[in-house]
DNA sequence: GTCTATAATTCGATAGAC
DNA sequence: GTCTATCGAATTATAGAC
């Protein structure tokens, strides 16, 4: 038997208040209309019961089509989660970049804007953003390298902020890839739990997360603060500057 | 063609320094010695390849058995599954439990304890807790509800730290579900990026991260902070201490 | 308890009509 | 571009010998 357990149904997927964000149309003029539905489709299949455990007839059912209509827009089912991945990723990394971020030249607005932005995209779009954290390996090893590139590029945005701060002395002396990977952490995680019907917009909870994130990298009077709130030097093994991560 | 694309062969896997992690017996007197490394097997498939990329024969092959003896020792692939997300989450619960946290009575050591054991013990494990994190909607709804309880009393441990921490001044004044879920997505967020060949030992990202908790509630002096890093009451929607999340 | 062999099912993808 | 029908492969789990 090769019985399959999806916990949801197409049927049951429709109005789930968690599988609802705010991507109504993410995937912009690239696409047919019927394509879009498509990819719409394989998100919600995916980020409820993941890639490996979706059919292409689940995602062809979720826009009324037969199982065959897929192969007409899509060439694979893993190029459908490419797609998702591609542009998910494309969309997140352009929104830490541009005009709105540039304006803020203060290291500590900076850092606030980024964050902000960061966090209040993945709100915006958990569903999608959730698709694009927890599928990376159903990738092929192209597609993947090609998605980790894209990641590697946005944690530099937030690891140059960082470092320009504490360089100019507004922020306190830190490892700046351990505090940059604690603050991808807070926007990366909240797909996992974040839900658009719960207590939190998505700008609201952006904002709470640069006040974290600018505590984490706030200088502290000495004697206002215990001793292990400073940071200081670490000894043991080498320091963090050339570590590499899994996923990009 | 319903063709499998694991990224990882169970030879690949053997020697991946990615896979190694320090649970060469997480599992206890539980199970017997076949058991357990049908276990410890599936643990590093799961993490390579996911759940349902993942064969009964991978499985068994890790341990040089055939297909079938798997089903000697568990009822299901499933069954594996949930014996892993049991006892992880188990062990992850009393690992911020017990005299080592009790110990710390002030409400800046209990916070600080917390955060270094829960981010050490992730670190250790964090093949094993990659799987507790990333699958959890491959169990059944049943057994997702046990797993959900677990998870409950793990956050009610961080909970109470903070909430007592914030009555007696010791903390600023904060929203303590937002913060809460900030210092666990730090811990949670590591699975996925951490190995234990990197440059951070566990007992040092413990520390390190136990500094970024503390961050997070420090009282500050009023104008040494510039204005958005003070915490303030939210306006918006409502208070956020009634809260429910997907995966508890 | 472990094996070989296979049953029962389901999947991704294609063929060909319209 | 969409459909029905189906192929070939691969899966979970079981049967029965040893």
């Amino acid at each position: 038997m090769a019985k399959r357990q999806a916990r949801f149904t197409p049927a049951e997927m429709e109005d789930d208040p968690r599988l609802q964000d705010q991507s109504p149309d993410l995937w912009g003029e690239e696409f047919g209309e019927v394509a879009r539905g498509m990819l719409a489709s394989a998100v919600r299949c995916f980020a409820a019961n993941g890639f490996h455990a979706t059919t292409t007839r689940d995602i062809s059912a979720g826009v009324g089509l037969s199982p065959a209509a897929l192969y007409v827009h899509f060439p694979s089912k893993e190029l459908v989660l490419y797609q998702i991945m591609r542009i998910g990723h494309e969309r997140a990394l352009a929104n830490v970049q541009g005009p709105e971020v540039e304006a803020a030249v203060d290291s500590a607005d900076r850092l606030r804007v980024l964050t902000r932005r960061y966090t209040a995209w993945h709100a915006r779009h958990h569903v999608a953003a959730r698709v694009c954290q927890y599928e990376l390996n159903a990738l092929t090893p192209e597609h993947f390298e090609q998605i980790r590139e894209l990641r590697h590029r946005t944690t530099e945005v937030f690891r140059e902020a960082v470092a320009r701060g504490v360089a100019d002395g507004t922020f306190a002396q830190t490892d700046v890839n351990r505090v940059v990977r604690g603050m991808l952490s807070l926007g990366i995680d909240l797909v996992r739990w974040y839900r658009l019907d719960g207590p939190d917009s998505p700008e609201e909870l952006g904002e709470f997360y640069a006040d974290l994130a600018l505590r984490m990298v706030t200088r502290t009077a000495p004697d206002e603060q215990s001793p292990a709130t400073v940071s200081r030097p670490r000894n043991g093994r080498k320091a963090s500057s050339s570590s590499a991560t899994v996923t990009g």
